[in-house]
RNA sequence: GCCCGCUUGGCGGAAUCGGUAGACGCAAGGGACUUAAAAUCCCUCGGUCGUAAGGCUGUGCCGGUUCGAGUCCGGCAGCGGGCACCA
């Protein structure tokens, strides 16, 4: 007997598969589609676990859904601009796009060795000027569509990566990628008008029906919407009017009902009015200077103090006549949220308590709860806005929380003093970014002129080659030529925009691309409305609010500017969770990757030279502590199907997986046993009925692509058929549900039934027919998990049709169907025996003869009489005393 | 601080409709085959009492609903994730 040699066997099926041109996908308005999509990745240089991981899962999903008879489109590509590559030009001295194209053709090879069902056909890179170009347009169709502008406003500046970060890429005040302290900077940048769609954006959530609801909220806390009120103060004084605003303090409040609890009120250190009075006044001007240097890490926030200065400035308030309230300028108070002012309630709001306790401004409760006459506010202030009651608030006493809102809403309306205002905590997506790979941002600065976006047809601005990495800052600006252009309207010289986009802005409409890749405008509208939405879409967690919200929007901006139909990219979105494994010390505590450690009884040691060493907690896996396996060495070792079974295996996909070099054997044994148990029952089984190619959706009812299987009435015979029925039941259950963990564990259990089969002594009429179909089925449901194996046993089983052109296998339910059940007897809800009985539709009484007949049930009865017997049939049979 | 999720053998995990807890795999132990090793096959494997038959006990902790709870409800603890001076 010949062992599975999966190297050969991988390289065989992958050329073949190829030669076939099996995975090309072509839009066919006859067939149902099904887009299958992985997070495409980042041409770091190698491909990790991570990866193996999640696109083992895509291609699980895409052969069995194109086994379904589904046209199915699996494409793969390129997240190949962003910093990793100028810091290789930084450290190395290797031209990005040169680094990037390298690692491009590494990693296409290693995921080509995964044995992946993909249209290659298809492949894009979003460094190459026929991607980006396209991108470029769009978004100069967004900005004659009003979603995109230019403001100066305060960024977020990552000093190590000397550029500008998103709100989203900032997580507790450091760079996502860099890990600096961010600072405040007065910038000029492009944004997206995300928060246009903030509504849309949030209330669409709920459509997402095959989204994980973690994700889903996530979103929703994101976006952040809050129902209150905008309310104008009148400022006292003649002076008043000069300010800005008029003589007016806009503030926005979620609880207008404790106005009467008012006791100052709070402008931001970036208000209109605060830099007015700063410009005059060094003391304020200080003032504000200190409250934007706190910065936005969590600790400093969590340490700050509240700090505030008084203006001077006072409003009127509303409802009381001649009671006025300071202004204060205040470091909690943050411009870009509502209208960068409030009213302070001390008794209500936390950290206007914490501030009015600081400035000795009075705290007057307006809320009790529903058990005392008032609140007892010393350190705490009270915020229950569910069942408490107005107090100390004139024409509100005794009202709830929302009687309250509403009624002073309608006073506030009436007066033209204020009117209900919804505030997201969503801002707009600012993309420009101070590098040199990345995506230009096609317009040119004229002085005549102004901004002027880059005439279509002298798209795409490419990004010139030869550059210098070795000032800091952007190269892109320090470039001798490259920015100096005519203007496109009066052609006096002027300078090309030289920020490039955030490359989030590429991720966000690859999907779409991939639906005409070689198309000369972004995409072609007839097969991008064919092919999108994705409708599964699979990748990291990490992912569900960066990228999964910019391509909510991008796809809506896109179906604003004609390009799409549809507004929501991914119809179903399944996170994975990651690849971890233990992490290795030696005595000196430097990392130790795990080739080079040994496990033995006693603990682990060091392979060379036998030192102990520490084995620490389980992390994912990560380059800095050096618990990595690399996929390429694992393929090598056991092959690609090994890997791809061990990494859905035992753990259910969502959850972290621990890589383990035991478990990689158990998974590369199993390959052997599928081998063996095929290889072994070849010169017992009967011919193979050849099925058709697969063409049309799998009809229900009787499998065509298994063998057909005359007349049985031996019991371990059709015992193995129901087993066999029965899988492809459960199977096809679990993978429709993402239970791939499940799935696998079926297919073990139908290969030990099959074993079992397979040493039976006695060799009933029609086992050899029996045997065949368990082995076919075993294979067929086993090939998008192990996609080589299967072919080589389909093959060695006699087939001359390739796996990849046959249907999915269909169960017969007469088949499956069991001729008993064991229904569990107990004793007052204990189990104290079973019943085997035929199937059918027995009476309660016959049920409850059967149980009260039983040895063990008379024996724990203890000759009392039952109080009462619970049957539920086919299930159970409780016997009460 | 606010919001969300999770907690089952030595380990990963099954049991998703309230109805046999521990499927399947890994690890461990015992045995067969072999000159030996590898590979393979067979057996045991939550705890506890018992020679056995068979009990008792057991799904983080406390309580509740129910004939019956890993599953539902209330409270608590621990772990993990998201957001965070958002008015």
């Amino acid at each position: 007997m010949a062992r599975y040699n999966s190297k050969t066997s991988e390289q065989k099926w992958q050329a073949r598969w190829e030669a076939a041109q099996a995975f090309l996908a072509k839009p066919d308005p006859a067939r149902k589609k099904y887009y299958v999509l992985e997070m495409f990745p980042y041409p770091s240089g190698r491909i990790h676990m991570g990866h193996v991981r999640n696109y083992t899962m895509g291609d699980i999903v895409a052969r069995y859904k194109r086994a379904r008879g589904y046209n199915v489109l699996h494409p793969m590509g390129w997240d190949a601009f962003g910093m990793p590559a100028e810091n290789a030009a930084r450290e190395r001295g290797v031209h990005p796009a040169i680094w990037t194209h390298e690692n491009i053709a590494t990693m296409r090879g290693q995921l080509k060795a995964m044995g992946l069902s993909i249209d290659w056909t298809r492949e894009l890179a979003t460094c190459d000027a026929q991607y980006y170009g396209h991108e470029q347009r769009m978004f100069l169709d967004f900005l004659e569509q009003g979603l995109v502008y230019r403001k100066e406003s305060s960024v977020n500046w990552d000093p190590v990566d000397d550029t500008v970060l998103a709100n989203e890429q900032v997580i507790d005040g450091r760079g996502w990628r860099s890990g600096a302290l961010v600072e405040q900077r007065m910038l000029t940048q492009w944004f997206f008008k995300i928060t246009a769609y903030a509504d849309d954006l949030l209330k669409s959530l709920d459509t997402l029906e095959r989204w994980p609801e973690k994700v889903r909220l996530m979103q929703s806390n994101w976006i952040g919407r809050s129902e209150g009120m905008r309310i104008r103060f009148t400022i006292s004084g003649p002076q008043a009017k000069s300010l800005p605003g008029g003589g007016e303090l806009e503030v926005y409040t979620t609880r207008h009902d404790t106005i009467f609890g008012m006791s100052f009120c709070a402008i931001s250190a970036d208000h209109p009015i605060a830099l007015e009075l700063a410009a005059k006044n060094p003391a304020i001007a200080d003032f504000c200077k200190q409250c934007r240097d706190i910065g936005g890490t969590a600790e400093a926030v969590e340490r700050a103090e509240k700090l505030g200065f008084d203006t001077g400035l006072k409003v009127q308030h509303p409802f009381i006549s001649g009671r006025e309230t300071p202004i204060y300028i205040a470091n909690f108070v943050l411009m870009g949220y509502g209208t960068g002012a409030i009213f302070g309630c001390p008794a209500h709001d936390q950290r206007d308590l914490d501030f009015a306790r600081k400035y000795g401004l009075p705290v007057l409760p307006v809320v009790a709860p529903a058990d005392a006459e008032a609140p007892d506010i010393v350190n705490d202030a009270y915020t229950d806005h569910l069942n408490g009651r107005l107090i100390n608030s004139e024409f509100l006493n005794g009202m709830s929380v929302a009687e309250a809102k509403a009624e002073i809403s309608k006073r506030l309306q009436t007066a033209n003093a204020g009117e209900p205002a919804i505030t997201y905590r969503l801002r707009d997506w600012g993309v420009s970014r101070q590098r040199y790979w990345g995506c230009p941002i096609p317009v040119i600065h004229c002085d005549t002129c102004g901004v002027v976006p880059v005439p279509k047809d002298q798209l795409p601005v490419t990004l010139p080659h030869d550059v210098s990495f070795e000032a800091p800052g952007n190269p892109l600006s320090h470039h001798p030529t490259w920015k100096h252009t005519p203007c496109p309207k009066c052609a006096k010289p002027a300078v090309r925009e030289t920020d490039t986009f955030d490359t989030f802005v590429d991720s966000s409409w690859y999907f779409a691309r991939f639906c005409s890749p070689h198309a000369d405008t972004p995409i072609n509208r007839q097969e991008v409305d064919y092919w999108m939405p994705v409708d599964q879409y699979i990748g990291g967690v990490e992912h569900a609010i960066l990228h999964l919200l910019y391509s909510r929007f991008y796809t809506r901006a896109m179906q604003q500017t004609g390009y799409a139909r549809d507004s929501e990219p991914f119809s179903g979105l399944f996170t994975q969770g990651m690849v971890t494994h233990e992490t290795y010390k030696d005595a000196n505590g430097a990392w130790l990757f795990p080739e080079q450690v040994v496990k033995q009884p006693g603990g682990a040691v060091h392979k060379d030279t036998g030192a102990q060493v520490l084995v620490g907690k389980i992390e994912s896996m990560s380059k800095s502590k050096r618990n990595v396996v690399d996929p390429e060495h694992i393929i090598a070792q056991y092959g690609a199907d090994t890997a791809r079974w061990f990494v859905v295996s035992d753990t259910p996909p969502e959850r972290d997986i621990e890589w383990t070099e035991s478990g990689v054997e158990g998974a590369w044994r199993f390959t052997q046993r599928v081998w063996r148990l095929v290889d072994e029952s070849l010169d017992k089984l009967p011919p193979p009925k050849q099925p058709e190619r697969l063409k049309e959706f799998a009809a229900p009812g009787i499998s065509s692509v298994l063998v057909d299987v005359p007349e049985i009435t031996d019991e371990a015979v059709l015992a193995l058929r129901r087993a066999t029925h029965r899988t492809i039941r459960l199977i096809t259950e679990d993978i429709e549900q993402f239970l791939f963990n499940r799935a696998v564990a079926r297919i073990y259990e139908l290969a030990n039934s099959i074993s079992a089969f397979t040493q039976l002594s006695a060799n009933p009429a029609g086992a050899d027919f029996a045997l065949r179909e368990a082995l076919e089925t075993m294979v067929i449901l086993a090939a998008p998990f192990m996609p080589h194996l299967a072919e080589e046993c389909w093959t060695a089983l006699g087939h001359t049709t390739m796996l990849v052109h046959i249907g999915w296998p269909v169960e017969n339910p007469a088949v499956s169907k069991e001729d008993t059940m064991s229904i569990t007897i107990q004793v007052n809800g204990k189990r104290r025996g079973e019943l085997v009985m035929e199937r059918g539709d027995w009476s309660e009484e016959y049920y409850r003869e059967q149980a009260m007949a039983l040895d063990a049930v008379i024996r724990h009865l203890e000759g009392k009489q039952p109080k009462k017997i619970v049957v539920v049939p086919m299930r159970i049979v409780n016997v009460v005393v």
